[in-house]
DNA sequence: CCTCCATGTCTTGTATGCAACATTAATATA
DNA sequence: TATATTAATGTTGCATACAAGACATGGAGG
């Protein structure tokens, strides 16, 4: 693997991992001496992150990880069950179950994000629970998805970082249990209706989300100011 | 637009368009000279072509189309079909119609690609029957699955190019056709069934597809020799 | 005290130079 | 003539140097 690619690699796993901040500012140079090449190589691997719609560049700023915004996240999670679920009917049209050593490879997933559940690693877990569905995609026989549901699971991790959706860890464990069992037992059709609510819970929890505002720090610090009430614009909290 | 923009637009958009031999190499320096511009900024377009699958690097031989082989096609078609009757089949569970003026832009879509078919433009045609795929995406609202879906197409025309794959444009045109009637007369089932039909014929043609052979050509000028008849390991015409 | 401007510093943007390697052509040799 | 070896050529791989711009700082002027 070059370089560069280990460079993208680390960069994908540390966010869905969540061990990146994601207003981070990753620099060319503390990058390069970091993996101790030049800019031209880190360069190379911001390219490749930008062309996956992970990182943004602001001329002569530096790269950032994307800001994906709430009509950003709605195609997001849209085009993720459009995707998983179309993989599991186009799956299920085939009439033949899926193959036992697919099914003993779903299990063992499942299996290593019960541990790292029950082991409180948060990092692990969360890379886990959203490499499951990379890794069903992958099962289900088309790596091209599988890839981009790999990119569309970073943008995702991003999004819900920086809105700290609530994201109950153990529901989704128990959602993935309920897919592959109903997978592993040939109800195909089950399957993709575990994944639909899987995915379609979203905008009930995106709706608890608190609206990011910019000024949103120094509004709440200028509120209860005693003086100067009536001097800034309309417009008290929403 | 930035110049590395400029040329991966350009090169997708030729090969659309089929002005672009699938086998051919392209230099960073020819480029460069094309463009006015160095190797650095053809790189990044290559660089960008790469992570979208589209181009591929041999090391220190040269830049090339990538080469679609039959498993990857396979997951191609399989992939436009998930996502696109997917995304049909999603905007019908909303229970809306589609709102006039993105039917409105369906329609002159229809009428350039009728257009194109009647005055015998074979690259503005075949361009225009790939495009509508990309269109129908956006007017669906999910860009993100739009974009992909660009790539896709790339993909499989550089396909269909290298295995002369029959492709009756008036009956690709024609299904787009019927596609965007249902669409406009609220008939969104009957949408989703004339896309999956109209994406779901491709093994049928594929099976009429010779394999490429490598040595073909070369087998073709020695067959008809007369000397050295038995000379070759064997296989006659397939 | 506030505003405006100059300047320094830090960042990415781009071109270029050289190195490493693959292929091809030429040449020597059996 | 066939083959192995060597030289020449052309390509990408990578590092580096410098340019261009954004931002922060400090000071002068009001």
């Amino acid at each position: 693997m070059t370089v560069a690619a280990s460079i993208s690699n680390k960069i994908v796993e540390a966010i869905l991992s969540q061990q990146l901040a994601p207003e981070a500012r990753l620099g060319e140079s503390e990058l390069a001496t970091l993996f101790n090449c030049s800019r031209t190589i880190v360069r190379e691997a911001m390219l490749d992150l930008a062309a996956r719609g992970i990182v943004t560049v602001i001329p002569r700023r530096g790269w950032f990880l994307t800001q994906v915004d709430a009509e950003m996240a709605r195609e997001l999670y849209d085009a993720r069950q459009i995707i998983e679920t179309g993989l599991l009917r186009h799956f299920a049209q085939k009439g033949r179950p899926l193959e036992p050593h697919l099914v003993q490879r779903l299990q063992s997933h499942l299996a290593e994000q019960q541990l790292a559940l029950e082991a409180g690693h948060v990092g692990r877990r969360s890379y886990l629970l959203g490499n499951f569905h990379v890794c069903l995609a992958e099962c289900l026989g088309n790596r091209l998805l599988a890839e981009k549901l790999r990119d569309f699971t970073v943008l995702t991790t991003l999004f819900t970082m920086r809105h700290q959706t609530p994201g109950d860890a153990r529901m989704s464990y128990e959602e993935h249990v309920a897919i592959v069992e109903a997978l592993a037992s040939g109800r195909l059709a089950d399957a993709g209706e575990c994944m639909r609510e899987h995915l379609g819970t979203w905008d009930s929890k995106v709706h608890m989300v608190r609206e990011v505002d910019p000024l949103d720090g120094l509004r709440r610090a200028l509120a209860p100011m005693p003086s100067d009430v009536k001097g800034v614009a309309a417009g008290g909290k929403k």
